[in-house]
DNA sequence: GGGATGTTTCAGAAATAACTGAAAATACAA
DNA sequence: TTGTATTTTCAGTTATTTCTGAAACATCCC
């Protein structure tokens, strides 16, 4: 029979390639994903070298994608008293997770659109033509809604855990 | 002095082209994005032969991704009498386009996480070792966010675009 | 059937994104 | 200052994704 240290190694393993594959289908990439993954799974900081060696991946590509994560919020660099050498350790509590998760696809997914999206308004602002105002008031209400969304990105974000979960209970029950 | 109606196209083009950039940010491919863009825009339904001279595309490249956005339920595919030709217009309301994508991404990114995340549980239920232990309890309590923001997205794709913003309003005003 | 029109597929080409490995830069200790 | 450990950068390579163009397929009409 397999021991319980084997299939906790199998099932961790399995766990973090996984969760590289649905990283590519998140808009990251691969090797973030799986470095997110070893590190929450983990039973404590882990140096650049660990990581590499885990995973086998080179020096740059860990590096890189440690850094981005730290970039994100999602790893916290921890040092030792004594040792020069970095050691990353990972957010574990998931709203903390969701809501730096949340911020960062705002910073980049609506916050960019908004912008375009003001500056054509304010280009087709007081046409004349049908197709000029048609276009106007399309990108009005694709704006408008737009603007909406980051707000609410915004609030959900910088809300404590147990007022949100309060708060999503009292509505969907 | 530019005509408004060269103006127009001027703005729109560039619109349809950073549209097309952003999709790269949205885990969408550029050409997607762009015919998105290309659509809403549009004063009416176009071909697949229109959108491939607008975006100096080859037909296949215009075919599917205008089928994959069919697919999302971002454009629909209309006839005339008495043409074989299919054309395609955009959905225009952006309730329905933030419901659309709220739900393709949660069938993208929510769901097979979770089922990941219970995949993993399973196995790690009832380990007896430190390590065992640590591993089930973050991936139960991920898996009960997951599974929560799993819901979260149902219920609020599931609501009336007038019900959702009196309730954002209530909430935020 | 056979031709005209339109849609779908897909093998290979092109473009883009990710990764490697080694060199350069930095930080610290003696 | 000099040596050593560590981090950072980046040019070149590899892997992945996207796109093209043409052939195959489908549908309708004569």
């Amino acid at each position: 029979m397999k021991g319980e240290v084997a299939k906790l190694k199998e099932t961790r393993d399995r766990c973090i390639a996984q969760w590289g594959v649905m990283g590519t289908q998140w808009g990251i990439n691969r090797t973030m994903a799986q470095i997110h993954a070893l590190l929450m799974t983990a039973p404590e900081p882990m140096s650049t070298d660990q990581v590499m060696e885990e995973l086998h991946i080179s020096r740059g590509n860990a590096h890189t994608n440690l850094k981005e994560l730290v970039n994100w919020g999602l790893l916290r660099i921890v040092t030792r008293k004594g040792e020069r050498k970095e050691f990353f350790e990972a957010e574990l509590d998931v709203w903390e997770i969701f809501r730096r998760i949340v911020l960062e696809r705002k910073r980049r997914e609506i916050d960019p659109a908004l912008g375009l999206l003001q500056g054509c308004m304010a280009e087709s602002k007081g046409m004349k033509t049908a197709g000029g105002r048609a276009f106007h008031d399309q990108m009005k209400s694709l704006e408008e809604f737009v603007r909406f969304a980051s707000k609410m990105s915004d609030r959900v974000a910088s809300m404590p855990h147990g007022k949100a979960m309060q708060l999503a209970m009292k509505l969907f029950g």
